[in-house]
DNA sequence: TGCAGAGTTAATAATAACTTAATATTTAAA
DNA sequence: TTTAAATATTAAGTTATTATTAACTCTGCA
């Protein structure tokens, strides 16, 4: 069985680009989802959690510039592949949309095989394996069934709890800042205290009941066995 | 409303009756195509894999009885719904149609009601998940009927209901996330909101009377006994 | 026409998750 | 050994998320 097919959303206001996209890459065995304006590629984009978006730089109700903004500001969206689509006339544009966060930009009219293998490249280049299942010692972390087990026994963590251990896991030995710790699971909007990672450094060692992580005074954290 | 929208691929060599059928289908919420002789719809077909093809007997180029064995005869159409289109007088040949592979069909000239409630009762009728039965521990899972035994008593889901249960029980232990149910579910053209779900969810839980169903708070639902 | 069921929403209740604050303990440097 | 800083622990306070219930819409059907 082969894995299910990447999700590409295009937003894009003049249905005939929708349509040619749509087409090409479709035909490429992508999984392709549509949008007429920005507010609609928001939605959509929560709903469908696409590998790899298109955006229009102008569209109506919001910019392309504007989505891909707002998209990175949600850690939801922190590895999705952002691609922007500009009229190669309208020079600067291209470099806003990167300094926003996007990941590449593509120039109209556009070539079919040129567009496929650009996205295609883009997908070699940046997509990250999808998360799997962490086997440490006779610790196992299923990020799939969000359940950690020890010694086969099977151990129900909190959602915060879960992603920080899979966090620390996935580097066995590797410690941790704070900050990176702060960064990765609670996201850089957020704020809280610093003794919020200590509460949850302390629930985990306990549901677990294997020391497992480990202090570093003044830095961090760890995980080794 | 569910899924993405039905997509309809009308064939009729006469203007008026494919734009008869094209107003009355999309103001149903159906997505309609149209092809005006044999070749046409074949080549339509192909490209837009519709869910019903509704094909004038009389065509150019090919026969609607011509084009309807020939989409039979290709594995990707054995579960499109296809309907004949005949003049009312030409007596025998709906009888051809259907013993080469017709689903129904349908008399000119014929009202907007008649048709919508006709086509609408054809995907009622006709369109089930082709999956196959899921038998986890106790509980037997049969998407023909939407029915679902427990201990061998026999509990009928409604189809959103059921639909869920499907998802989730088809793969046990495995969190869907609240987006991905969605998606599966509802599709993701439709927006709903999230308190949908938890009803639907309810629902389940109390029909079945046992706790299968395990929340997994702030991540999603997952199946398991 | 009205009933029945499916599906959705909205309002409220319940609960689990998360955060904070206060206090205790540990650690490492002076 | 002392001391200050950092972390651990605990309990309590807050917030976020889900559960539940009831009402409402829509559709099909007797």
């Amino acid at each position: 069985m082969d894995q299910p097919a990447r999700k590409v959303l295009i937003a894009d206001d003049e249905p005939d680009i929708r349509e040619f996209l749509q087409y090409n890459l479709s035909a490429e065995g992508y999984e392709v989802f549509t949008a007429k304006d920005g507010d609609e590629a928001l939605e959509k984009a929560k709903r469908i959690q696409p590998d790899l978006i298109v955006l229009d730089v102008m569209m109506p109700k919001k910019s392309g510039v504007e989505v891909c903004q707002l998209l990175r500001s949600q850690s939801a969206f922190k590895d999705t592949i952002i691609v922007m689509l500009t009229a190669l006339n309208d020079d600067g544009s291209h470099i806003k949309g990167l300094e926003n966060g996007a990941d590449d930009y593509i120039g109209k009219p556009i070539s079919p095989k040129v567009l496929v293998s650009r996205i295609n490249a883009l997908f070699r280049r940046l997509s990250k394996p999808k998360t799997t299942v962490l086997n440490v010692g006779t610790i196992s972390i299923n990020p799939e069934q969000y359940i950690v087990s020890v010694d086969g026994k099977e151990i129900s963590l909190a959602k915060k709890e879960f992603e920080l251990l899979y966090l620390l896991a996935h580097r066995p030995g590797r410690v941790f800042l704070r900050n990176e710790i702060l960064n990765q699971v609670w996201g850089n909007e957020v704020i809280v205290g610093d003794r919020t990672i200590d509460v949850h450094i302390r629930k985990i060692r306990q549901k677990l009941g294997v020391d497992c992580i480990t202090t570093v005074k003044g830095v961090g954290y760890k995980f080794e066995l």
